[in-house]
DNA sequence: GCTGAAACGTCGGAGCT
DNA sequence: AGCTCCGACGTTTCAGC
């Protein structure tokens, strides 16, 4: 992970649909160069996937929410085959804290929203916070900076 | 917004590299009909952009975590200024509740956490979570279910 | 890491169902 | 609104270096 490798992935990052071509003059190198790059970085997992970003707004679902929620450890599996489910639910991490879980989900109104949190608040305790406005979604992921980087390994 | 279009999305939300070539045989339309219909949906909106998703484990932070704060409201301005600043904060949502923004940011490692948070916490108290893994991250937006459409529009 | 050439994909426009 | 045909150009892929 060079510095070259961080420039496509910015690149990457920006617009994935770029081209190998116009990738390839903007770091300065050959595309096949630039194709295996991109190739190692996809099979080392550091490009996870190349995905189209859907305003929820514009596609229907008019409302988004965090949702917080407590479930007791033996209910864990089940709980996460009952989110395969639920499509609205676009994102899950497990956590430490009072939550296990922290959700982001969407849906098209409020009724449909309470609905959706009525079925999942039978897994456990839930607090659900409305989002109003997003002034920041899904930044690229920069380079660490050396003053980061200098903890672990000073390369 | 048909089949059709939720379709194309499917697909582009899958993999956004695919070619208009190959989005044309999945959907049973001709190149020019889809490459239409997905600068149409690129114009109006729906599709905000494409992003190639970068896992932060193997770029080198080890730590990500969601942090709530609550901002007094003539700070705010201040709050998200100083936010753009900070290219660890990948995600910021304004919400209800008792935290007035809950981010998610990542760290290479927990000395580098404590360093964040600390200069968050100049703009107001925090609630950190740390992320333990992500059964969930960013699902596929689907078509809303016809159960849940019905309540605003029936076309 | 670099050509270079063949195969493939993209983007116009014209005319048609 | 969609299709095909077309040609020109850009892009990808794979050989060989």
């Amino acid at each position: 992970m060079d510095d070259l490798d961080w420039k496509v992935l910015s690149l990457l990052q920006q617009n994935a649909r770029i081209t190998y071509t116009a990738l390839a003059r903007q770091v300065h190198l050959s595309v096949p160069a630039v194709t295996e790059r991109v190739k190692r970085l996809e099979e080392d997992g550091v490009i996870d996937g190349y995905v189209a970003r859907v305003n929820p707004a514009m596609a229907g679902y008019a409302v988004s929410a965090l949702v917080g929620i407590t479930v007791p450890q033996p209910a864990k599996t089940k709980f996460l085959n009952f989110l395969e489910t639920i499509s609205e639910v676009l994102e899950c991490h497990h956590v430490t804290g009072a939550d296990s879980y922290v959700m982001r989900l969407v849906a098209t109104n409020m009724a449909d929203l309470e609905r959706l949190i009525e079925r999942i608040n039978l897994y456990g305790e839930t607090r659900t916070s409305l989002v109003m406005s997003t002034p920041l979604a899904t930044r690229a992921l920069q380079r660490p900076s050396v003053a980061s980087r200098r903890s672990k390994d000073a390369r």
